[in-house]
DNA sequence: ATCAATTCTTGCAATCATTATAAAATTAGA
DNA sequence: TCTAATTTTATAATGATTGCAAGAATTGAT
């Protein structure tokens, strides 16, 4: 799955969202880092680059990024929330073992239609939980 | 969908878990109360009959019967855990206005083979959200 | 029935992620 | 430049979950 992106200051002013210096590296680092980080790990790596950031920064920028469209929250553990880049709908694999999460398509149009009718469906998330080929 | 349980002390020795007073109480609400609870309400529901109930009780109770396979733990949202007695394959609905949460019929194994070849898929989980009927 | 060993429950403290708040820094516009 | 609005930062507060040790209940053997 190969996406490109818009050079995030664009992005961002697209999305009415102020490009200031602490945003767009976020962004930068969620359009290089695809492997679903946490709010811990974006802190952590962005640090060095920046010394005077944050946490309530990373906090404050992903909320703002979620409510914008920008980014898409994925909730798989309790107590582990990770960020994605890739808005378009994809299903979401994550190993047991190692911990790492893989993308995966998934035809969300096909899925579930009798059952829901009269609900208003704005969101459709897949995941699926095991052992991936690494670790088998 | 309705669906039988055995009586919640079978239930509890086929899967080799002791069937204390405490844990019977638990899994007949889980049984009775198919909504999807949180650990909160399950403690504030079971206080009233168990006035000596601790919940820390409730959460190992928990956590030994989802390591049991008895049920099944659901996070749709960050810090929201729920519980969910049924274990067959479902999809779930979230209502963002109310906040209930809806079983659907989904046929997961249509769902996703090329890409997860390799993998061992030992769980697979479909939740939507939107408004529901009722808060449309 | 008694006793010791094991298991379970309880209460409380500790931890960890997230949110709230207010002051300091930055930015935008006049 | 000056002023107002926005953003960032640091720190405190919250809330859910886990860890732990003592007490209670249960089991199995005598
Ligand atoms: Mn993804
Ligand atoms: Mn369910
Ligand atoms: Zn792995
Ligand atoms: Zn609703």
């Amino acid at each position: 799955m190969k996406i490109s992106f818009d050079d995030p200051s664009t992005a961002l002013i697209s999305r009415k969202v102020r490009p200031s210096y602490q945003r767009i590296k976020v962004l930068e680092y969620l359009i290089k880092n695809q492997c679903h980080p946490t709010v811990d790990q974006i802190f952590q790596d962005l640090q060095g680059e920046i010394p005077t950031l944050s946490k309530s920064t990373i906090y404050n920028t992903l909320k703002l990024f979620a409510a914008a469209g920008l980014i898409r929250v994925i909730t798989i553990e309790e107590n582990e929330t990770r960020y994605d880049i890739l808005t378009e709908d994809h299903g979401h694999f994550k190993c047991e073992k190692c911990g790492a999460i893989y993308n995966f398509a998934v035809d969300v149009d096909a899925l579930a239609t009798g059952d829901l009718t009269g609900f208003k469906v704005m969101e459709k998330n897949v995941y699926f939980k095991g052992i991936c080929p690494k670790c088998l």
